[in-house]
DNA sequence: TCTGGGGTCCTAGGACCC
DNA sequence: TCTGGGGTCCTAGGACCC
């Protein structure tokens, strides 16, 4: 069997453990600049708001039923997300568990088969609450989504299973659980593959199982069949282990839209910055760069523009420098003036080790030069904070001899202790 | 005025190979 | 008249997840 550990509206748990008098209380967490909720307490959903709700539409409830609204603060959430998965972890051999999101675990119990498994998870669930102040509920069963399906169970009824745990085991049950459950909140099934099963008579996770595999096959893909099959209780996903990323983005809409080109071209080389020093932080390399700008899609009344360039690179590089360089080249060959920019993102991806790169015969590869200068800014920003070391704007000129620091970093200069760095900025 | 930010996987189709 | 068959790799786009 296995158990799905899932944390109660998380975010918004997250921030009653450092105001308790948030408890029973309507709260909801925001989005980046505020933009739409992304938590709400089981007091907010029963006013009728919605997950990604945008909140300047909700505003006058908010205001009405006295909403606590709270910014995301991410460190929070990662700090508590370490400390339940350890604890959740310490029930289990040491690589038996997947983690499989910030506020999600799923624990194998196939070892345990003398212990009382229910009484197990309340342990686990107690021991969390008891220690990090955060409420879990945990769904058992024998495949991952019938995992989900049990956790969901525990989550709606609550008075019902208030020890937290829900054992979807017998076929009895399942079949009662797939009966109840809508098609459209099975885990895999999306918005657009609900209105193709409802346009085909699948109302129920119950109902797909009726259906041929062909059909299955033919409607989702090899999801689909991997689907039915786990619904039955025939395991097809195993627990994955932690892998490296295979994509980095890092992507940002803007509180005011802008105009101005260089404006906009600040935001994407920082953007490639971040990437940049998450590619050094797994010490992988990239061969691939992407740039997207975007308009407002919701602002009908202006002109909608988006465009996308993605550019392979000579060398695999995570230099901010050269990664700087190309975002540059890629945002010249993308950005039109005259339009409202809201949103705009760099994604990196197709990664080698950092120590396994294959250098092309014809290009300059000066990869090997910048990597330990960015190492020493890394190790820097690691210790007085984020972005007290960073590049200068590249001013499309995108010569690094002419990149500028803050002025904490000159200072630090200055002391001469920046270790095995021997270049010069200015 | 104000609408998130990450990720993964699969598929279809084209280019190319023998 | 008849015009192969089986691969691989790459990319774009679409679906999903939290």
């Amino acid at each position: 069997m296995y158990a799905l550990v899932d944390c109660n509206n998380f975010f918004v748990s997250c921030e009653r453990t450092l105001d308790s008098t948030l408890e029973n209380k309507p709260v909801v967490v925001l989005s980046n600049n505020d933009g739409c909720v992304v938590s709400r307490s089981r007091e907010a959903k029963k006013l009728g708001i919605p997950m990604a709700a945008p909140a300047f539409k909700y505003k006058e409830l908010f205001k009405q039923h006295d909403v606590k609204v709270f910014s995301a603060k991410f460190e929070l959430y990662n700090f508590k997300s370490q400390r339940v998965i350890e604890i959740a972890t310490s029930y289990v051999d040491k690589t038996d568990f997947e983690v499989y999101s910030i506020d999600e675990l799923f624990l194998d119990l196939t070892s345990f088969k003398y212990i009382d498994t229910h009484d197990y998870c309340v342990n686990i669930k107690n021991e969390i609450q008891d220690k990090e102040n955060i409420p879990v509920s945990i769904g058992v069963a024998p495949t991952k989504t019938l995992c989900k399906v049990a956790n969901r169970i525990v989550k709606d009824f609550p008075e019902k299973f208030n020890d937290g745990v829900y054992i979807l085991d017998t076929p009895e049950k399942i079949e009662k659980a797939l009966k109840w459950l809508n098609i459209g909140d099975v885990w895999g099934i999306g918005r657009r593959l609900a209105v193709t099963m409802h346009d085909s008579g699948v109302y129920k996770a119950w109902d797909l199982l009726q259906k041929p595999e062909m059909w299955v096959r033919k409607v989702m893909g090899i999801h689909g069949v991997r689907m039915m099959n786990e619904l039955k209780g025939i395991r097809q996903l195993e627990l994955d282990t932690p892998s490296p990323k295979k994509s980095i983005a890092v992507t940002r809409s803007f509180m005011q839209m802008l105009t101005k080109k260089d404006e906009v071209r600040e935001r994407v080389e920082t953007f490639g910055m971040y990437c940049s020093e998450r590619l050094r932080k797994q010490n992988t390399c990239c061969k691939m760069v992407t740039v997207f700008v975007q308009t407002n899609r919701f602002r009908k009344d202006l002109p909608e523009y988006r465009n996308a360039r993605t550019q392979i690179l000579p060398n695999p590089t995570n230099s901010s420098i050269l990664i700087g360089r190309v975002v540059n080249e890629l945002f010249e060959s993308i950005f039109e003036e005259g339009f409202h920019y809201k949103k705009a993102g760099v994604i990196v991806n197709d990664f080698v080790p950092e120590d396994q790169r294959l250098i092309s015969l014809f290009e300059e590869d000066t990869q090997n030069q910048h990597l330990p200068v960015m190492k020493a800014m890394d190790a820097m920003n690691k210790k007085y904070g984020k972005d007290k070391v960073r590049l200068g704007s590249m001013s499309g000129q995108n010569t690094w001899g002419r990149a500028q620091m803050s002025p904490e970093y000159e200072a630090f200069l200055k002391n001469n202790t920046l270790p095995e760095a021997n270049f010069r900025f200015h």
